[in-house]
DNA sequence: TGTACATCAGTGAACGCGCGTTCACTGATGTAC
DNA sequence: TGTACATCAGTGAACGCGCGTTCACTGATGTAC
């Protein structure tokens, strides 16, 4: 049936809004798309009335999803946690679903088609440009942040993956 | 039919080359066991003689897989280049198969099964190890390297990609 | 040293399952008159 | 304002394809005697 134009908006944003947590959680190719729709509360046959495929879907995501703010990481309020620290947060690590699009997706978009990665280029021009750094700068040091995160998440041992988070933490807060 | 044990050591070596290549290019989910069956010279049906599931696969790839190494980069060999410099160079980033794991395979390693992590852990001790700098300035230097190239393969625009390797590698470079 | 037999890497067809996508159908909304 | 009809988001079954894995079979190798 028909719905009115203002609650489909609503479920299309939904749609993306629970893509994003979800690829960013476990990767664009183990997340199917009727796992979304159901995330969003539809069955999958409505998707292609929203999208015209996955990949639509992905572009989406990388486009709308909301950013990392170190706000989202738990005391991290108090203005008294940097934004590296609060990026390389055990928080933040445990919670990729939560967190940074490049940290999560970024190896997946280098592999896929150039939409993909128009879409994150845009994404992490808009990161540079919000950063109040000089543009250099700004590029090294979330470098060494999603570095630091992708490794303290690949590795198997607690302790290892501290010690990671805590090196570049100490590396990007004394300067 | 049965054959020599010198020559099935030689192919199971195959496989685990050709897989650490391919999964490095395309990613574990982009490669099928058919596939890397076929770059080393066999059929699909014969993989399971020589490994348990696809999953022991990747395990064996991450663990015996070759490493980069900057004599690998065209122009490399005279020790001009430094580490850093051939790490964060165009030819790296083009080249994901012939390239470091880390960079490649990290993110979907981090949404794994403890073995793959425990896997990659072992290998990244040993990069550690053999860097010969202090272990937090290795980490430091990795984590800046891996987020550097991860981002420059990211990105659409070609302009970019070297703005972000050339970025990271002054920064690596000026110590 | 020679002979009989067990082993096992390899082949290629087949199985089973999951996923992206399609499709016939529904019925409230929005529009034309 | 009221009525008739077209629209289209949503449902759930079904389709088609690809992939990991299994299996019956082959035949040279390696072993037991």
């Amino acid at each position: 049936m028909r719905y009115p134009a203002e609650e489909t908006a609503r479920k299309h944003d939904r749609i993306i809004k629970e893509a994003s947590r979800l690829f960013r959680e476990r990767g664009f190719e183990n997340v199917t798309v009727a796992q979304v729709m159901k995330a969003a509360g539809l069955t999958h046959g409505a998707f292609y009335a929203h999208f015209g495929s996955k990949e639509d879907l992905q572009a989406a995501a990388i486009t709308s999803g909301q950013r990392f703010s170190p706000e989202r990481v738990p005391g991290g309020k108090q203005n008294k946690t940097s934004y590296s620290d609060a990026y390389l947060s055990p928080w933040h690590r445990d919670h990729p679903g939560e967190g940074c699009t490049f940290a999560a997706l970024a190896q997946e978009v280098a592999r896929s088609k150039p939409e993909l990665k128009a879409a994150l280029q845009q994404r992490l021009e808009k990161v540079l440009a919000d950063s109040g750094l000089g543009r250099k700068e700004a590029i090294v040091r979330l470098a060494a942040m999603i570095g630091g995160l992708v490794l303290a998440r690949a590795v198997q041992d607690s302790k290892l993956s501290e010690e990671i988070l805590e090196s570049v933490r100490e590396e990007l807060g004394s300067r």
